[in-house]
Formats: structure tokens, sequence, C-alpha cells
DNA sequence: GACATAATTCAATAGTTGTTGTACTATTGA
DNA sequence: TCAATAGTACAACAACTATTGAATTATGTC
């Protein structure tokens, strides 16, 4: 992942319109949403969400297909993962276990979990 | 986590400079940095670095701690893990195992055992 | 106390982003 | 073909963000 890309994941992100976009496109996983739905859902003017719609497009985390009139549009999640993976990458210049004093005691076990299922990537 | 907190995250993070800076303090890990040395490093100018300082920790994602008249800023980790378990907590409605068809190829397994240490969390 | 250093705050300004209404394109169905 | 529906593109404007330089606060040193 490139630092431009990951902005533009940031950026398409701090908006919470786009946040709710994003999100309910991953509740619905690979079904998806067509943009009248969302816009419906979400009690949006169609102009507002096309145009936040472009945004997270642009970005990476929708994508969208078109059905007859309909433009369906799917949240793009293994791009999360690419993005956590990019942050955290060099974690404590590559010794990760380090990471652990500085954390908050909730949920460390299952944080474990994840951070050594990241630390298997790309090392 | 709620949806204010993760805006902030997001729109700290949409900045290129913010963005390096928080990769250099997650780099240096329980070490954290000077804010002069961060200067440094990324060739800023002393008062853009501290407004981006501002930012990060605002929305949390860096601690400060005084050491004479220096500052030392640290990267706050954890929080990376409790926001993307808010972005896919309710991924695919609660059947995460949906989420597969739609991945890229590349580093499924890696990314299988990522998701299912998320499973894991507030479910 | 006087001075140097580290860092932040503030004001001014240039540039960017978000929202709305209007206009436009494309598809469906009578 | 004509009208209705779904969605996008564009222009205008308000609101916000980033950068810079000057002033300020706080700490350490002579």
């Amino acid at each position: 992942m490139k630092k431009q890309a990951a902005t533009e994941i940031f950026e398409s992100l701090s908006s919470g319109i786009r946040l709710d976009i994003y999100r309910l496109l991953v509740r619905t996983g690979p079904d998806g949403m067509v943009a009248g739905d969302i816009a419906a859902k979400l009690e949006l003017p169609a102009t507002n969400l096309s145009f936040h719609l472009k945004a997270l497009t642009q970005a990476g985390l929708a994508a969208v297909t078109q059905e007859g009139r309909y433009q369906r549009y799917r949240a793009n999640i293994p791009l999360m993962f690419e993005l956590i993976a990019y942050l955290t990458d060099e974690c404590c210049s590559g010794h990760p276990e380090k990471c652990a004093p500085s954390r908050k005691p909730a949920g460390s076990s299952e944080d474990a979990a994840l951070l050594a299922a990241l630390g298997r990537k790309r090392r």
C-alpha cells in the first residue's frame, strides 16, 4: 500500500456520512446495496449520496456494478486489512511484542491473537 | 467506539503529514519521540508540527508526556485495533465467513487468521 | 536575573470540502 | 416514441483545513 492510497482511504472515512455508508455496506456484505436504498436508509438527497459514493469508490473502499438502471455498491473489506497492515508493519521497528506494555487492559488476549495474525503478514 | 471517535481518528490520518508522524511513532514504539526530533526527521516547521500533533493527540492516536522542556509523543497502537473492530463488527450482518468470496486472492490464509481474531471480539 | 532553547498559541490567508439546486444521461415500461 | 425513474455532473457558496510568521509560555543554563 502506498501512502497516497492510505490517506485517500482515511480521508474517505473521515466524514460521518461516508462512514455510515461504508458500515452499511460492510453489514450487507457481498449482497451490497443499490444507491437508492442507501439514500432511503440514510435519508440523504441523491445528489449528496452520489458525491460521497464517488469518494468511497475512488478510494477503493466501495465497488460499483450496474444492474439495469440501478447502481449496486459493495464494500471492499480486504482493503481495511491491508490498511492496518500498512500502519502496523514497522511496529516497534520489527519487535511488535514491545507494543504489549503500552496496550490497554481491556480485551488483551483477543488483541494478542489479532497482533499475531498481523505479525504473520509481510515480515 | 463511538462514531465521532472513529471519524476523528480517520480525519487525523487523512493528512499525509499526520500519517507520516503516526507511522514514525508506531515505529519507535514505547520509546516514542520528542517533538523536536520529529520536526527534524520530517523536516517540518515547529509550528506546523505542533498543529498536527495536536490533532493526533486529540483523536487519541498519540499521547504526550513532558520531559523537562521537551514533549515526548507516543503512538496509541491499541486504538487502531479498536477502530478496525468497530468497522468490521457487523461484517456481513454477523456472518463474516461470507466476506471470503469477495476477498482478493493475495494473503488469504493470513487474512483468515486475522478475521478469526477479529471475530472473537465483541460477539 | 538574563539568555537560549523547546514548544505552543494566535491571526491571517490560501486552498479544499460539503451541501444544495438545477441540468443532464441512461434505462425501463406503457 | 414518450414519460417516469435512477443516478450522476456541474456551479455556487458556506464552512472548514493547512500553512506561515510573530508573539507567548515554560524550562534549563550561564
